[in-house]
DNA sequence: TTATTAAACAGGAATCATTCTTATTTAGTA
DNA sequence: TACTAAATAAGAATGATTCCTGTTTAATAA
């Protein structure tokens, strides 16, 4: 619900230092993600902001919330990005992505396999898999940047 | 490349013993999907089965492909649902998510923040970030499915 | 083998999330 | 207060996924 200070206070100098402007929307849509525990969707933000600047369009949302991304202000979830993908690798096995190209391949640790899950976990649900996803640069994403 | 024998039996016996079609259709889409471990999306299927199949169609084969995956056989990636979600906590957390609803969690857990990833990723590329993904039922949606 | 029929299919239309285009507005600066 | 590049709103476009409908087919039994 509220949203910390020095939180505003985050966002507000990471926009200065990269001469991106401050304007009323993007305010209003980083109180609104910062302040919301639920991973919301874009909609979902647009509405609740909309409750206080009637005028703002979607497009503004999305925008803000990539924007906000760049910024490392937000993340989001998944291999990010595009559509679904499929696996039929039934063996027990972990993810790594690239933040890049979205390039998602399997690798396999016995540790990762069997790891135990906090106490704290069985208020939300019941846990039938525990899958790490490692995200960071792929070698060919690697190579590009160096240029 | 190649698909073991005994993949593509248990297939065929899980359609049977559901009492599905086993379709031509079905078989070179399971066999395209089984033989990659690329993640492959459903338009990249498509484009494979139609070299052996040109009449058929995406909506047979994302039909299959979710017919494969409520058998058990496959998997796919990330939260799965649909839209992008994002997520405001720049705090070290991970991430229990609903196989039905949909429905995102965080949860936090030292021993979680500090895995360390095996030799193998690094042929791969450079880790960023590692997070624990959970897959379950939540207790909403358990509650649903004792009726 | 042939007939029967419910299930599955192909093709095209529809939907829906996300992105693009463009004319208008505004934050930052002087 | 005036200037200007950046940001916005609105609506059109795109693209992935799903739905609709008439046709085909796998499975079963005569
Ligand atoms: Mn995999
Ligand atoms: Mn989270
Ligand atoms: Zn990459
Ligand atoms: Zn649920």
């Amino acid at each position: 619900m509220s949203l910390p200070e020095t939180e505003l206070a985050v966002f507000m100098e990471r926009l200065r230092e990269s001469g991106i402007k401050l304007t009323h929307q993007r305010m209003e849509i980083f109180k609104e993600v910062a302040s919301r525990m639920d991973h919301p969707d874009a909609a979902s933000v647009y509405e609740r902001v909309r409750e206080r600047v009637p005028t703002i369009s979607l497009d503004t949302v999305y925008r803000t919330l990539w924007m906000l991304k760049e910024a490392g202000l937000i993340t989001t979830l998944g291999p990010a990005h595009d559509r679904l993908r499929f696996d039929a690798n039934t063996a027990p096995h972990h993810h790594f992505v690239c933040t890049i190209c979205g390039k998602t391949e399997d690798f396999y640790c016995d540790a990762f396999n069997s790891l135990n899950v906090p106490q704290e976990v069985n208020a939300i649900g019941v846990v039938e898999r525990a899958q790490v996803e490692l995200r960071g640069l792929c070698n060919a994403c690697a190579k590009e940047e160096t240029k």
